[in-house]
DNA sequence: ATGTGATGAGACAGGTCTGTCTCATACTCA
DNA sequence: TGAGTATGAGACAGACCTGTCTCATCACAT
């Protein structure tokens, strides 16, 4: 008889280490963080976490899916609330800003984890990779509904770039300034470009 | 009788180590970059290293200064070659362009050395800010030649996110969109709070 | 020549790293 | 009841980590 094997415990452990792992992992970094310590806070035999992930790299291959994941779900939901396209730039940008002033926000996850293992072809590089153009790709989506498809491309890069060192400026607690000049400049780039209505 | 003790074999064991100490924390990142590995590149007894410098995290500190005081040399040169604030910033720029196409162009060290010591207060953290805010000072005061000090204030954070996100996507394999987009938005930032002649 | 300081070579300590293995326990479904 | 599965607890291996210590050597200045 097929049995999909029990499927809530299972998840259920293999996602306690992953929200566990996510959280070490963004306040000490990739290297600095040991599995003993991820077992230890996650309250999790060492094996049941390698028989979930048979390997360190492939938890935070894990990791950064699952924060990607969720990072999709919240821009999919802000998308709904706003109409034109420069509204939708704009919630994206103010969603950043929100981030930035979060209790413990300690920059970009796939930016650090770009930092730990720049080597390309490495999984987790692929992981950031895939992060990464997908935020650029939802913003080129969104910027084709008014202007061509190559000045979309293009601009989506240049968003994609304030954000990102946005980010990094928030980091350094410059979180204000860098989210009020990115957002300004961001709207002043999408109009430069926008086709007439 | 006061002897300054003989300076020069001294200082080149110190920069030795260094230089190797840089060339590996580029390419592995610093945690993963042991201290064994840097003694054995360096070709130098580890007795030696930790007289020069007491922890590996004063060693990357004494890294990071070293790579900002260079990048300040190659900029103040490039700053010669230019008249107009638009020159001098088109030429920080393309400067960075160049490096994005180099040999080994492993992204930004500092952005790197952020990611893996994020805590505010650590000294490798201050190093970072430093490096980064003395490059947003240098564009500040070429701004502030042809616009109110509040403005090249703002506009000089802005190209400084323009040139951390290109240096980020470069990273990822982006570099030619990345530098072109980055410098044509930053001219375009400039031109729109330039101070009419 | 002599002494002083920088260096080389490597052992060593104490801790931590990833990953494997064993054995016992509990839970679920037939 | 019995089989199959996930898990817990922890020992263990082998490597690597940072940092300390000792002793020999070498260069150089007086």
């Amino acid at each position: 008889m097929v049995r999909i094997m029990t499927p809530s415990p299972v998840s259920d452990k293999r996602q306690h280490v992953v929200e566990t792992a996510y959280a070490l992992f963004k306040r000490a970094g990739f290297h600095a963080t040991g599995i003993d310590r991820i077992i230890a806070e996650a309250d999790v035999a060492k094996m049941t976490m390698y028989r979930h992930f048979p390997s360190k790299d492939e938890l935070i291959v894990a990791v950064l899916d699952y924060r990607a994941r969720r990072f999709d779900d919240q821009l999919n939901q802000l998308a709904q609330k706003s109409i034109t396209p420069e509204q939708k730039i704009a919630e994206i940008f103010d969603w950043h800003g929100r981030w930035f002033r979060s209790p413990d926000f300690h920059g970009c996850l796939f930016a650090h984890a770009l930092a730990e293992f720049g080597d390309p072809g490495h999984p987790v590089f692929e992981a950031v990779a895939r992060q990464k153009n997908g935020l650029r790709q939802r913003m080129r989506s969104i910027l084709s509904e008014v202007m061509p498809r190559g000045r979309a491309e293009n601009v989506a890069a240049t968003l994609l770039m304030l954000i990102e060192g946005a980010t990094l400026m928030a980091q350094m607690g410059q979180a204000d300034t860098a989210l009020r000049e990115a957002r300004k400049t961001a709207l002043d780039v999408v109009a430069a470009s926008r086709r007439p209505q």
